[in-house]
DNA sequence: GGCTAGTTGCTAACCAAGTTAGCGATCATG
DNA sequence: CATGATCGCTAACTTGGTTAGCAACTAGCC
């Protein structure tokens, strides 16, 4: 595209302004920013556009694709477990969810996605899938190979992140 | 530490399950979501770990970026104005940023980041950082070029949600 | 069997961070 | 120099998170 001169309002070239270590100015690696950047955007709008949290939102994803309780879903928002009961609590009030007692295990709650639940999600993202298994069928296998090798790093490097005793 | 059974993530194959349109079980695109599922929890944990909430944490990695204002940063962060007031605020009081008058139009507020708020920002993400330089550079001119152009199609396909009007 | 430790999911009390509404100051335009 | 738009703020309120603590339950150990 433009190797010189980004895109950006602002000036500040890919290498121009401060060191703060490794080269974060090629174009994949802006790329790379700019996808988690939307996607952030793509939660936080499409929640407020079917008029739930983010949380709730993001639990109705997981819900859809897996069983999962509410300490789970307190795992994976990495929020309380009391943070996780609200959020059940308004997704059953909206009707998104169903709680039912857990047949093998009596202190479980088992969350089910209801239809409702599951158009919600669905149908705000849907044109976003649609969008995004195209431009993957349009890649040949061994160039979604790379890509998934890339992307696999990436995700790698990220857990750098979120690994315990980080702080220090 | 979890003698009553780890998590509790249940089965659920590529394909199996609901019908939800396009296949979104290639490799690639489940890479993808991960991606963005990661990137959303590093800005989570690193926030909680910086003692900031995820709004003023990504108000400075804008800000150690570009030079923008609180309507900016609204905008940005798509919440109101009186929101991004109080996120300077916070940003202020822990002398991560400060507030200067702009020179040419009295109306604005400059931001201007501080060390220890950039600090706060690199500090805590170095590791990624580093991760994803060595990442990069050990792909090829050619890889990357293929990487960049999915990357690039997938924020396109993230944008068809963000787009007004997409409603009803 | 019975004890003990760990998990699950909930309530209660509190607090952080967003919302809408509205305002004064300033800038840009005709 | 009036009109309208933008910027940044305050005030009052709501939402959604936190910590603390509890009863029910399961699993491991003697």
């Amino acid at each position: 595209m433009a190797p010189a001169g980004g895109p950006e309002g602002a000036h500040h070239g890919g290498a121009a302004g401060r060191d703060t270590g490794p080269d974060l100015g090629t174009p994949t690696l802006v790329a790379l920013r700019d996808l988690v950047t939307t996607g952030a955007r793509v939660n936080h709008v499409v929640a407020r556009r079917a008029g739930l949290s983010e949380s709730e939102l993001v639990t109705l994803e997981h819900l859809s694709r897996e069983q999962i309780g509410p300490a789970e879903v307190a795992r994976r928002l990495e929020v309380s477990t009391a943070a996780a009961t609200g959020i059940v609590d308004r997704l059953v009030a909206r009707g998104h969810v169903e709680r039912r007692p857990h047949a093998a295990d009596r202190r479980r709650t088992e969350l089910v996605i209801t239809d409702t639940g599951r158009g919600e999600v669905v149908g705000h993202l849907l044109p976003m899938f649609v969008a995004l298994g195209r431009l993957d069928r349009s890649f040949s296998a061994e160039e979604r190979a790379v890509v998934e090798r890339y992307l696999r790093g990436a995700v790698e490097a990220f857990e750098r992140v979120l690994e315990p005793g980080q702080d220090g």
